[in-house]
RNA sequence: GCGGAUGUGGCGAAAUUGGUAGACGCACUAGACUUAGGAUCUAGCGGAGCGAUCCAUGGGGGUUCGAGUCCCUCCAUCCGCACCA
């Protein structure tokens, strides 16, 4: 048999590759241009392993076949390398982070080209150099020079804001600020100082620095953002999270959350990913309502407050038709009213609350969401639309950060609220008709509306509008939409990211010169914070900027991806981020491939970038992503022993390792009397040499009673469950003498779990050896046929030797027994033309709709078909050859050149079916009787109906089933079936 | 709690608008060639039955001549958000 030579192959191919620069990508063409783009990795020091590489697969496949459709593609590859790991070794080590992130980059891209993939490298990205964070910088800087004007719904330089402010103050500015901005009119401002200028500026620009509630992270000695934590510790590490206050750089993205909200429409993304970013962003709908204050511990309307000035409490909600349910309103531990409203009585109690609250981490308050808790102030609102007083409480099942921080609390239709009300025996309004038949009335959401004055009668979605008019047209309250979604945080305490282009006179940032830019990163003695608990940019010498200090923290992670697709259109631009020119070329990126984790972080951040350059002009498309994958997570495999861990620290116990069944069925109690035996004699044999080495006295018993917990080993270590027991000896150095309990047949069995893959679960499966063994075709092609690119599986090699059997049949079809190639060059049979026009027809579908897994078996399936047709014909040959170099392009090349073309698979053309090949002169139907399959009739295509029906009729297999009963009517569909009803 | 997804042989999975369920591959069984090879080829492979045939797409119900596919309901698993007023 010839032999199929991978290796050699696949070198060869991918020198000719680079050597010739195929895959370099124009940025004019007179061909249409397709943008496919992967997420672009972390390089981590694990190197890849073989769940990476499954969406660039698929990418790779759509470029290589786009391309061969005719198409300029562009298909870059970069790599996100700010991180904190890198930080993480360097503060161990107090190496340079940018020394091990080139390293790794350098082994990174060693992986991706033995791969195969057909990136053009020129375009390369990597975030952490200078020349491409210059710009990262640059487009900060236009962030912090705009403000976004609500009446023309984009973002503005802030010299329009001035200008209008020169003239008429901010009175009819209608812009996106800070909820504290001072008013003020032109004279006002016109007076002010250069500071105070900026100072007031700064509640408009779309960045700027503020005081905020950050989650820090002790551990990590850095603040993370919403995304990064998961259960209230981080994701990196699992390290404890706490809220703490601190100066921060911010970034308005809530300024475009309606924009963000409603492009989801027009985009070609999953549902599932596009509610995640919904739910994210969060609007809703409903009104603030105001609520005059009765005089302090007094339940009396009439009285005027002392002090005279009538203070409103301010709640948002989305169901004030329910108002008339109000029975108490609650604030936030937090809210700033909570002292002035606590009488001199509930003083002592209030301050021990809020106390408590503080204390209390949002680990705490996440986990503990159904105790109940609060304290009564001693304070009465008003429901204005009733006049009745409401008692004020505080508890910390409401939020300061959303709406107002103050709800006004309807038990009979809010669960929380009815949980309260329950708890502190608070009274319950009925205000839905028909709750009053449930023990739960929250759980009828929507009705007619009863005990509720001038909404009685109204249904739910009535009252609420006719609620929010009357409240307006009576001037205590307003219609009004609030987001969940926050202001991004913008800062970290750290090294390895871009430094901010801003310092300080005093309070006030300022932005360094634009010609000054890049800021590069200083060099520092350590990587750690200061003594002072500065940020490592502390540490550097003359770390100022004209005299003045220069901004500490670095740019959060999501900065320079937020950007870089761009980047790839026009990389060594020096003059600009990327040419207007170029970028308008390119466009949208057409497929854009990457996990689901990124919902609602890099995915809206993005958006968020792109949208603010599009309204500067700067870019032309208003949505950078048109079409998007999530292809889902490789996960790994991991391998369990169980290990005996002892009470107490006593250096001298042994390392004793049961076998899964056994433990399995002592956890189950059910070990047979002679298995035990067997088990204590192993364990004593094997305990009287230890005891005697060690000089100790365990006894079978001190064991038995031992707690047993599963422990990872490497994978490598295992094959079908079995423990290679000498390797896991010689593993680590203190199980050298481990006592290894195995099965009655001698066997450890090992127990297994599917999991994420990674380093210390010692699960990782790598690509490099799957390509030494099988190569790269092989991998890509089994990659894909693992399944649907969007789903979630374990790695398992139990299929891949079909798909390495395939390529070798492949090749074996047309080469000699010494390996010399040979095709026909005589007429394909119509047989063979019908197998290779059906399967272009079927690839190509496939790869429209990114089902490569199915085109896959398309590929086996036409290469049975011409093997049992003995067909090794040049005229098939070709064709074959381009519709799977997608797919295989090592073993596909090799093959089109030895067919005599000359240059590279690339140039050739995606063949076009051919029809008339396809569709057959007769036609099998299946024919069934009442829905079931009865018999198989051939009849040609073009037959009427009637025909059919007749000679259907006529047939003796279906007369036997008809029995004599004449038929109700017969359904024929065209090239389907015909199915007959009695 | 809210939102989303998935459920088909021993396994990974096909079935594009309702139309022969299980394509293709793995594993397994038998045979051939060879003869101690993890090679290749041929055949079989959801269950029951000698067979015609019957039963099978998480469970139950419905629409239809016909349902893996559409509707209702329940169950299980996974993911996202989580006191968002």
């Amino acid at each position: 048999m010839a032999e199929y030579n991978f290796r050699d192959i696949e070198k060869k191919w991918q020198r000719y590759w680079a050597e010739n620069n195929i895959y370099k990508t124009e940025n004019t063409s007179h061909k249409k241009k397709f943008y496919a783009l992967d997420m672009f990795p972390y390089p981590s020091g694990a190197g890849l392993h073989v769940g990476h590489p499954l969406g660039y697969i698929a990418s790779d496949i759509v470029s290589r076949y786009k391309r061969l459709k005719g198409f300029n593609v562009l298909h870059p590859m970069g790599f996100d390398s700010f991180g904190l790991p890198a930080e993480q070794y360097a503060i161990q080590t107090g190496q340079h982070p940018a020394i091990t992130t080139e390293q790794n980059i350098k082994r990174y891209k060693e992986q991706l080209k033995n791969i195969g993939f057909s990136y053009d490298w020129s375009r390369e990205v990597q975030t952490h150099q200078p020349d491409y964070y210059r710009w990262t910088q640059w487009i900060f800087m236009q962030l912090f020079d705009n403000w976004y004007n609500n009446d023309s719904d984009k973002a503005e330089h802030i010299d329009t804001l001035i200008s209008q402010f020169e003239q008429s103050g901010n009175d009819e500015v209608n812009a996106v600020c800070d909820e504290d901005t001072p008013e003020f009119i032109a004279d006002q401002w016109n007076e002010w100082n250069e500071e105070e200028k900026l100072k007031v500026l700064l509640h408009y620009r779309l960045t700027f620095p503020s005081e905020a509630v950050v989650n820090w992270c002790p551990a990590l000695g850095t603040v993370l953002a919403n995304d990064e934590i998961k259960d209230g510790v981080s994701e990196r590490g699992g390290h404890a999270v706490e809220r703490k206050k601190m100066k921060q750089w911010m970034m308005r993205i809530t300024a475009y959350a309606d924009r963000l909200l409603k492009n989801l429409e027009h985009l070609d993304w999953s549902e599932p990913m596009k509610d995640m970013q919904t739910n994210w962003i969060g609007k809703s709908y409903g009104c603030e309502l105001q609520f005059a204050l009765s005089p302090l511990n007094s339940p009396s309307p009439k009285e005027k407050r002392p002090g005279g000035e009538a203070k409103t409490l301010t709640a948002f909600t989305t169901r004030p038709d329910t108002i008339y349910g109000v029975t108490f309103m609650v604030m936030a531990p937090e809210h700033e009213w909570v002292n002035e409203l606590t009488t001199s009585e509930q003083k002592a109690e209030v301050i021990a609350y809020v106390e408590a609250a503080k204390n209390r981490s949002e680990r705490e308050r996440q986990t503990d969401v159904k105790s109940v808790s609060g304290v009564f102030t001693g304070s009465y609102a008003i429901n204005p639309f009733n006049n009745e007083p409401i008692p004020i409480w505080v508890a910390d099942y409401v939020l300061a950060g959303y709406g107002t921080g103050v709800v006004m609390a309807v038990p009979s239709s809010d669960n929380r609220d009815y949980r309260f009300a329950k708890h502190f025996d608070l009274p319950v309004t009925l205000v839905i008709e028909g709750s009053e038949q449930l023990d739960d009335p929250t759980e009828l959401k929507h009705g007619k509306m009863f005990n509720s004055g001038i909404l009685n009668g109204l249904n739910s979605d009535e009252a609420i509008q006719k609620a929010i008019q009357h409240a307006e047209e009576n001037g205590f309250g307003t219609s009004k939409v609030n987001f969940r979604m926050r202001d991004a945080v913008f800062s970290r305490q750290r090294y390895w990211g871009e430094p901010v282009p801003a310092y300080f006179k005093g309070d006030i940032p300022y932005l360094v010169d634009e010609k000054d830019l890049p800021l590069e990163l200083p060099s520092v003695d350590k990587y750690k914070p200061t003594k002072t608990g500065d940020p490592p940019l502390g540490r550097a010498a003359n770390w100022t900027y004209n005299g003045y200090p220069l901004e500490l923290t670095t740019m959060p992670g999501w900065a320079a991806s937020s950007w870089y697709f761009l980047r790839y259109m026009d990389a060594d631009n020096e003059s600009a981020f990327a040419d207007k020119n170029i970028t308008d070329y390119w466009g949208q990126v057409d497929l854009y491939l990457g996990g689901t984790e990124h919902a609602t972080g890099h995915l809206l951040y993005s958006r968020f970038w792109n949208m603010f350059l599009y309204d500067r002009g700067l870019i032309s498309h208003d949505e950078p992503f048109k079409k998007l994958i999530n292809q889902g997570m490789i996960q790994g495999v991991s391998s369990f022993v169980y290990r005996v861990v002892f009470s107490g620290d006593d250096k001298t116990m042994p390392e004793v390792f049961l076998s899964k069944g056994i433990v399995d069925r002592i956890t189950k109690s059910n070990l047979t009397r002679a298995e035990q035996d067997i088990i204590e004699k192993i364990l004593k044999n094997e305990l009287g040499g230890f005891n005697e080495k060690h000089n100790t006295s365990w006894s079978v018993e001190n064991v038995m009673e031992q707690k047993i917990i599963p422990m990872h080993i490497d994978i490598g270590m295992v094959k079908n469950d079995i423990l290679d027991v000498g390797a896991f000896k010689a593993w680590r150095p203190e199980y050298k003498e481990a006592i290894i309990i195995p099965e009655a047949d001698k066997n450890y069995l090992c127990g297994s779990e599917v999991e994420k893959m990674s380093k210390s679960k010692y699960n990782v499966v790598n690509p490099d050896e799957i390509i030494e063994r099988y190569g790269a075709d092989t991998l890509r092609l089994y990659e894909m046929f693992l399944g649907p690119l969007e789903q979630f599986k374990p790695w398992n090699t139990n299929g891949i030797d079909g798909v390495f059997k395939f390529l070798r049949k492949v090749w074996n079809l047309f080469h000699k027994e010494n390996g010399e190639f040979y095709v026909s060059d005589t007429e394909p049979a119509k047989e063979e033309l019908k197998v290779l026009h059906r399967t272009i027809k079927k690839a190509q579908e496939d790869i429209e709709r990114y089902s490569f897994n199915t085109s896959v078996s398309e590929f086996m399936i036409c290469l049975n078909d011409l093997t049992a047709l003995k067909c090794n014909k040049a005229a098939i040959l070709e064709p074959l050859v381009v519709i799977l170099s997608p797919y295989a392009p090592h073993i596909t090349e090799e093959l089109w050149h030895k067919l005599g073309h000359v240059t590279s698979i690339t140039q050739a053309e995606f063949p076009g079916y051919n029809e008339a090949y396809l569709v057959e002169a007769e036609h099998e139907y299946p024919v069934s009787v009442n829905g079931k399959m009865r018999a198989k009739l051939k009849f040609p295509l073009d037959m009427p109906k009637e025909d059919i029906e007749k000679q259907v009729l006529e047939d003796q297999v279906i007369q036997k089933w008809l029995d004599g009963k004449p038929p109700k009517k017969v359904i024929v569909v065209p090239k389907k079936i015909v199915n007959v009803v009695v």
